[in-house]
DNA sequence: ACTCAATACTTCGTGATATGATGTATTACG
DNA sequence: CGTAATACATCATATCACGAAGTATTGAGT
């Protein structure tokens, strides 16, 4: 998919895949390869910035001997994704206006 | 609207705005404006873009003791919005995800 | 005559950001 | 015993939207 089509989509895309329940960088990536491909330096990267916009909390945790770092959403995170929400009819207004064209060939 | 979200439908707008006829900056910005907002600099900047990348062409003609550059949407800017087209595909596949969660409250 | 908005295009610097490359370290499997 | 999978981190780079500032003309209002 067009690199500029995915930054729309990123993070908002990462918030859900935490929005239910609580996930680790891992995971979020296998979560959410069906829908967009992802590289983990760039998981890591929206991470870090939805940390510092208070998106969401992180916590360290040993799991089969290993430390992961779960994400959890907050209320900023959860309004993130109702803000996209919104948004999206004017995206749709948007995507007609590219169609409606097609109707004057 | 969230900036990033823009990203991915400036270029397509631009070239839907001078699909069907011919036309120039200050005109392009005009009829795109009721569905995205957009500011000169940045019109210019991706009409410069769109010309090096040959999805469009530009003559330059005087009108009333004016100086336009007319730009012309070339095969590859039109394939440009077909292929914009096919990843709407996965862009609303990734629209349902992130609606899909809502169902699990 | 003067002013100001509208028309029309240009250039520059900045900040945001996705990604490949690279690295570290452990566990599980065959 | 080696390889894949798990798990996270950092850095340099290239792309890009945008505000700011500028140049220049036309036309309408007073």
């Amino acid at each position: 998919m067009d690199i500029q089509l995915k930054r729309g989509l990123l993070d908002v895309c990462v918030l859900t895949a935490i929005k239910n329940e609580e996930s680790y960088g891992y995971k979020i990536i296998k979560d959410i390869r069906p829908y967009l491909e992802m590289s983990e330096s760039t998981l890591y990267t929206i991470l870090k910035r939805l940390e510092n916009a208070n998106m969401l909390t992180v916590r360290t945790a040993e799991h089969g001997g290993r430390l992961r770092k779960y994400y959890k959403i907050t209320k900023a995170g959860l309004g993130r994704i109702e803000d996209f929400k919104d948004e999206w009819r004017e995206v749709m207004a948007i995507y007609q206006f590219v169609m409606k064209e097609d109707l004057n060939k």
